[in-house]
DNA sequence: CGAGGCCTTGACCGCGGTCAATGCCCGTGG
DNA sequence: CCACGGGCATTGACCGCGGTCAAGGCCTCG
């Protein structure tokens, strides 16, 4: 069972039998429902996850009180909301379920002990720090480069699990178009 | 003169004597003028610049080949066309010097011996991901959530500087609004 | 002094958002 | 099992933000 978070993290660094023990001792299994909310904003994040199995979303609210969806994670991925994460400041962004999800999850606390004294524990950290920087930077400039058409066809081409897995709603909101222009887009392509 | 990059090294982390003088024999200075390019699309970017003195640009171009600002670097900051520094392909970005400007940089390579032979390297390093990992979706929300007015007033409340120091232009395509639009926003508040 | 950038201002227009009506699917309870 | 209600998707009508194009003025630097 904890199979999964053992084998992605030997894919990242190298670390000793008692070393991974140490870590997967950390790690606690939970099981929540389709649109469980995980971390609203004003509160502090205080865990990361790993997914087993489903799906989260991490997004937050606009002025106007839409959604804006900033990022998909599935299976065998790491998760949180990321800025407070950092930060330790109160987060602007949910982290919600939306499918019937499995996740391990580790405290912050016991995140930045592992920093200390597994140093090969920062340098898996240092990768997926690089892993989500690059991912937002190239959603950033899609933004600033693409227009909704070309936005949705990119996506399709490079995630097309994101359109086929989830709601019009929620990719529309990932795209950052209203769900009307996905749906046009959807019926001439 | 190597003051500022050594107390900036000194402010991130906990590193002897001899550690400092280890990193900073790794960093060469260099002089460039105004509006010298430093990496080009198509270049594997293999430094990361410190700015003792004067301003870069990171930007890149869009297919209608107007100018996509992504970041300022000014003094004491590290700066760089990240993403092709993480992956190590060819960067998107163009790196240019925006003032004349003095600079310290450090080749990759060395860069990433320094990350093997001290641990506290790796931190530093991890604090720069953080922050650009947090700017970078600010900036992202920002584009999400405000429309051409508020973007401005906000660059102007949160880093004026960028407004006063540079040309209109080039605040225009940092904010992803035309030149015009811009001229019209400041005329107007 | 001249030329080339840069900034400003006006006229026009298109992408994509909002609003509204309708249809569809599905879960829930009588 | 069917009826109903609520959420999601579709389609049409309309419109506003901000882009483009163009002309004119100004400053800077060679």
């Amino acid at each position: 069972m904890r199979e999964r978070l053992s084998s992605y993290i030997r894919e990242k660094i190298i670390i000793s039998d008692e070393e991974v023990e140490q870590v997967l001792s950390l790690f606690k299994v939970m099981q929540v429902k389709k649109n469980k909310i995980l971390i609203s904003p004003g509160e502090t994040c205080q865990r990361l996850y790993f997914i087993y199995k489903g799906c989260l979303r991490i997004f937050f609210l606009t002025a106007g009180g839409t959604e804006a969806t900033r990022h998909f994670a599935f299976e065998n991925q790491f998760a949180t909301a990321l800025v407070s994460f950092i930060t330790n400041e109160t987060s602007k962004e949910f982290v919600q379920a939306i499918e019937d999800t499995i996740l391990y999850y580790i405290s912050q606390k016991d995140f930045y002990h592992l920093l200390q004294i597994i140093p090969q524990w920062e340098k898996l950290y240092r990768h997926y720090l690089e892993y989500a920087y690059v991912t937002n930077t190239n959603r950033l400039m899609s933004f600033i480069t693409l227009d909704a058409t070309a936005r949705y066809r990119q996506l399709l081409a490079q995630n097309p699990s994101i359109v086929m897995r989830l709601p019009n709603k929620m990719v529309a909101s990932y795209l950052n178009i209203s769900q009307e222009t996905l749906s046009r887009l959807k019926s001439k392509a």
